[in-house]
DNA sequence: GCCGATTTGACCTTCTTTGACTATATTATA
DNA sequence: TATAATATAGTCAAAGAAGGTCAAATCGGC
């Protein structure tokens, strides 16, 4: 019943569990070998248990000092965030949706004016409307900044 | 974890603003010697992490009493922020390019930490990677946002 | 036996370290 | 004053050190 993978994930889930700041960080080939296995095992299992909707964000770097981020996100917390996270399951956002959304992060003081004004920039029509599937982008953008919102260590 | 060039970045850095002008100046040797490395580990340092478009000017001299001279620069007026924009031309921006970037307007206090954090995410291949045309995406997003900063209404 | 979940490995991309070879200045010497 | 020796720094490509991707093989439950 206990797969490998579970083992790996009930491992990490402790480790992080442990940190102050919810933030773990680790070599994936050191992981490999505590596990006795192939290192894409590791990556199997940060897709499969640490995805952004199981509420954790996955940083890394490769080369010399690369190393892997576990970071887990205070879905609990933040209920309202994480509602409009789900979006409806809506995988697309219209400038209009996404400006009210803004607004909405900014009467709820979750984002600064200076914030909203960044963010709005960046979804605005005049910069990704030519993009393919515009819309698509947007809300990937702007989950983007929810993910963030919801971190630990953002506020500061 | 932190590698050697890492280490050799934070000790110039920390060199660099201890001075008063902004100009630190020493012998490629000498410090290839304190860190025990070969001599061009110190240019992989410099090209990395002190290029021009990452606000330092790094200049030299060879021969007897050579030494390598590596200055900072500031972005204190607005026709260097609008140069930025121009970005030579080039209508394309690496990932990394691009978090250098906002690294630098973060050093240069042209954005909070919280901002630059937004922006990064934005700008992440997570994110913006699967989009046609990456790079020319990320161009453009980042451009909004040096566009926003040269605006009166922006710092407030 | 089928199907989804897991495991594995071949191949790819990114970042760092190293060293052989090159270029340029200064200093000593003919 | 040429020239040779010495002292620096620069360039570039190969090797090394991570992590990423993807698809084929395998496993387990129904």
């Amino acid at each position: 019943m206990s797969t490998l993978a579970n083992q790996i994930e009930v491992y990490l889930k402790k480790l992080l569990s442990a940190t102050e700041s919810g933030v773990l960080e680790l070599k994936r080939s050191d992981l490999a070998e505590i596990f006795m296995c192939v290192p894409s095992q590791i990556n199997y299992v940060l897709s499969t248990r640490f995805s952004s909707s199981q509420g954790y964000l996955v940083e890394s770097r490769r080369g010399g000092g690369g190393y892997l981020r576990i970071i887990r996100l205070s879905i609990d917390n933040e209920p309202n965030l994480t509602a409009l996270l789900e979006n409806g399951g809506e995988r697309r956002v219209s400038r209009q949706a996404g400006e009210k959304l803004i607004d909405r992060l900014l009467e709820e003081e979750f984002l600064s004016k200076r914030e909203g004004m960044i963010i709005k920039a960046m979804i605005d029509d005049r910069v990704i409307g030519s993009a393919a599937n515009a819309d698509g982008l947007r809300c990937d953008l702007i989950n983007a900044v929810l993910l963030l919102l919801l971190r630990d260590d953002f506020s500061e």
